[in-house]
DNA sequence: GTATATTAGAGTAAAATACTCCTAATTAAT
DNA sequence: ATTAATTAGGAGTATTTTACTCTAATATAC
């Protein structure tokens, strides 16, 4: 798979997160969407970091969006969450048993670099604003 | 990752077989290649199995191809080499543990739907003949 | 009939995923 | 100031998936 759980919570709890007008803190949201507290604590940890979530310590804190959700893209809350890029295959992670020796220069690289670099366009171009159906707006 | 060396070593293998003009056996490939022999002839059995290749037991056997090339999308490799379809992210797999209660349908759905036909379209309209760069036409 | 192959099934080792737990550090409210 | 609420960080663990191996059976060319 191409995703993991950490990009699945990440992106339900930014869900959450943009609807509120305060910040939510992690064992609400752990709460709120049968999430199991610690492991969904990191992954916020994590996009904080990486500047998609702000976060506030102590009582009352929590996490909350102090960004234009269209300055937000998928492909940042992936590689946030994930801690790395989605990634077709990672020749270089098989460095020591490459069949053609030298990782990225094989028959196949033209192949996954095309593909790599649809899914990197495709996940660069949507932004978070675009993803969830608009409850202000319903069918 | 979104694709394992399950489907690298198919690729692999079938660029070998396509130039080929006789049967390839999965110890041949193996050597070529330096790809594990049995990690490989299993490989090689779910391409067979998926009619992707033809194999032929017994001495001189082997593996070829007897289809046209551009009737072979790499989706089909794919999906006969990794015994399962190349997913974004499988909800059904963790039904015991869906935030939502029931999988594919919550608020990140429409969203990972929207990603798993980009990436199915771009590997079915792939087929064989596209993906390797033409050795009778080099640069 | 023997050497050369694929086929089938079960089993295993290593790596990645999906977590937990504990101990700070920080801040709001009292 | 003290306390309660909350994030931060690091280390550790269980489960699942990946990446294989091995053995026995079956088929085929010569």
């Amino acid at each position: 798979m191409l995703l993991t759980r950490a990009s699945e919570y990440a992106l339900l709890s930014l869900d959450k997160i943009r609807q509120a007008d305060r910040p939510l803190g992690a064992e609400h949201l752990a709460r709120e969407l049968s999430i199991p507290k610690s492991f969904l604590a990191k992954i916020l940890q994590s996009l904080a970091k990486e500047k998609i979530l702000v976060s506030h310590r102590g009582a009352h804190g929590g996490f909350a969006i102090d960004r234009a959700l269209d300055t937000i893209s998928i492909y940042d809350i992936v590689l946030a969450a994930e801690g790395k890029a989605a990634t077709v295959f990672d020749c270089t992670q098989y460095e020591e048993s490459c069949p053609h020796g030298i990782p990225g220069d094989c028959v196949i690289s033209p192949f996954l670099t095309r593909f790599q670099m649809r899914i990197d366009l495709f996940l660069h171009e949507l932004t978070l604003d675009q993803i969830f159906t608009n409850p202000k707006n319903p069918s």
